[in-house]
DNA sequence: CCGCCTGGGGACAACGTTGTCATAGTGGCG
DNA sequence: CGCCACTATGACAACGTTGTCCCCAGGCGG
């Protein structure tokens, strides 16, 4: 790391106060309530005295508290506040993307932030963003208590919850077919004469993985070829426990031929651990990535679209913001197997 | 999309008012400051008062407006204003991610926002982010003009440019060593053999696409080639504009034999328009990207850490929160050339 | 018994802005 | 010339919180 001095134009160390409206408005030689009008397009200015404040307004480099403003008017704050797992992860930047940029249109801000999937960070986060004064909350719930959002939401701050239903509390909420999405994985794969089929999922208390493990146990017993406990394993994987549990599925009496990953990091951990190797087992992940097209074989993958969940949400919770009162609703996107090869190769 | 009504606990339609520190006082029977010691844990307040206190909150829902209380205090408000160009791009996000982390540290939220390239929409980010009274922020520079920023730094915004300097204002910058990168990328090319490297780079107006262009030229010079005009194809790049670029250089007199990639989403483009070719050039890309190990071949990239860049910057921004007044300075981080496969194919 | 100190608590102003209402000037019209 | 309507502007309170200063009761030493 190299450290260099650069040239250019310096801000001098002075620490100026900042400028307020009473600061604009001696300079303008006008009331306090004249630089108010003129900060916010009020008609009623004559225009040589709107010229007068503008220049002092650029002159003292004023800038308006918007504390003040939202205390003042009590309404809107213009900020949304985001809580998801990890902003790190690409499926939620993808969504981030998308809230961010319908906020946008609606003259929101977004302050997100990261619950690294322990419910105790996100109530913080959530609260947080509540005395915020945030306009609505989207979460994607780490745990199953969100009655702690009740009082929040009796006060008027509408709240969706993605991807994850929340606990113990009725709200807008938007999620994936991870049910139907994995039935048709394991059909896919039966249908390409695979009888031992694996899956790999993430820890059961988390809703998403939960609901893709029965989904695999009923595509299991649709496709007629039962439902057998050792070829399910569950629980928070790393590289290593994943290229453990394929080496004892692959390596059994009755060997798997055919693998479901729960979703998009397992699924990189499994490609890992089969690199170089001799037999691969056919492969359906769950969630698409970026490249899966460009391995070899390219992956075949029950994809969905975070920038949709992320815009379904979002409008969800602007249709509160503007006065929307029906009952919650829930609302599960479709999501389509995408083959590409690894999934279709035959037992 | 199905869309159905859920099942539970239901939050009545009824809008409350918000219970403020007044509300909560009346119910305990205690004046509202003493509700502020309590919620401010001050001392001087006896435990019998305190605990009936908690009680009303409690009872009421109240949570503290930070509005307010920022405006009365008129320090911090406890938020870092994050500038970047986009949000859902993986090196963004993982730059956006240590930012939140160090924040959180420090106790800080991160409000954020795409610039998507656009110098307007930066300003507009970064001055609305002012509004809010952010304590510091952290721009990915999208122009080259950041006067307007002046005010702010003089009124004590402390301002971390990242990835890229500012245009006209001397300030804090992190960057990463683009040109040693890109040298170090052609020699290592040259030294298997090539002597037509070609460079598909991002639009020049861009800092880091114009220094790795640099870098590009020195490498040539350095390792005896000399530098050829007709392979180097600048540009905003999509899918098919990189396609036919490589039509061009591997099809002329005098092929390319080997290629450097500007950024990461060049390399991608440059990967699908090759995939299922049948000569390949050597490829280097600059940054690295995941997967880059599991493709066939490998990608042979000049990687940096979008961790390492956004904590290096938020460091510097929280120094300057805790009052250092040393001049401006810019750091460059080290990149390092990852040898996978794909840059050692010999000409 | 008096003065002083201390712990617990309250009154009030102020942060920077905006909503409400008032007021001074101006020009038109009967 | 007086009245009204209208335009341009200002005075003032209020948003919800916290910092400053003050007060009261009770305990304790002299």
């Amino acid at each position: 790391m190299t450290t260099l001095s650069p040239g250019g134009t310096a801000v001098g160390p002075r620490k100026v106060r900042r400028a307020t409206m009473n600061d604009v408005a001696r300079l303008a030689g006008v009331s306090i309530k004249t630089v108010s009008r003129v900060v916010n397009d009020e008609p009623g200015v004559h225009p040589s005295t709107a010229e007068r404040v503008l220049a002092a307004i650029d002159q003292l480099g004023f800038r308006r508290n918007l504390s003040a403003r939202n205390l003042r008017r009590g309404s809107s704050t213009g900020t949304i506040g985001l809580v998801l797992e990890d902003v790190g992860n690409p499926f939620y930047s993808g969504v981030t993307r998308a809230v961010e940029e319908i906020a946008r249109l609606r003259g929101r801000q977004v302050i997100s932030g990261s619950s690294d999937e322990d419910p105790g960070r996100e109530r913080e986060l959530a609260l947080e963003f509540c005395s915020r004064r945030v306009d609505g909350l989207l979460i994607v719930p780490a745990g199953l208590q969100h009655s702690y959002l009740v009082p929040e939401m009796r006060a008027g701050t509408p709240v969706v919850f993605l991807d994850r239903p929340a606990g113990d509390v009725v709200a807008d909420t938007v999620l994936v077919d991870n049910i139907g999405g994995t039935i048709e994985a394991v059909t896919h794969l039966a249908a390409h004469g695979h009888h031992r089929i694996a899956f790999l999922g993430d820890a059961p208390d988390i809703f998403t993985a939960n609901e893709r493990l029965r989904g695999y146990r009923e595509g299991c017993v649709r496709a007629g070829i039962g439902y057998h406990e050792e070829l399910v394993v569950m629980g928070p994987h790393d590289e290593h426990t994943v290229t453990s549990a394929l080496r004892r599925l692959q390596h059994g009496r009755e060997p798997a031929t055919a693998l479901v990953a729960g979703n998009n990091r397992i699924t990189v951990h499994v490609l890992r651990a089969l690199a170089g190797a001799a037999e691969r087992p056919a492969l359906v992940g769950f969630d698409d990535f970026e490249l899966a097209d460009l391995l070899s074989p390219p992956v075949t993958v029950i994809a969905h679209d975070a920038s949709a969940l992320g815009k379904a949400a979002t409008d969800l919770l602007f249709a509160r913001l503007d006065g929307d009162n029906s009952p919650p609703r829930r609302v599960v996107l479709p999501v389509r197997l995408v083959p590409r090869g690894s999934g279709e190769v035959r037992a």
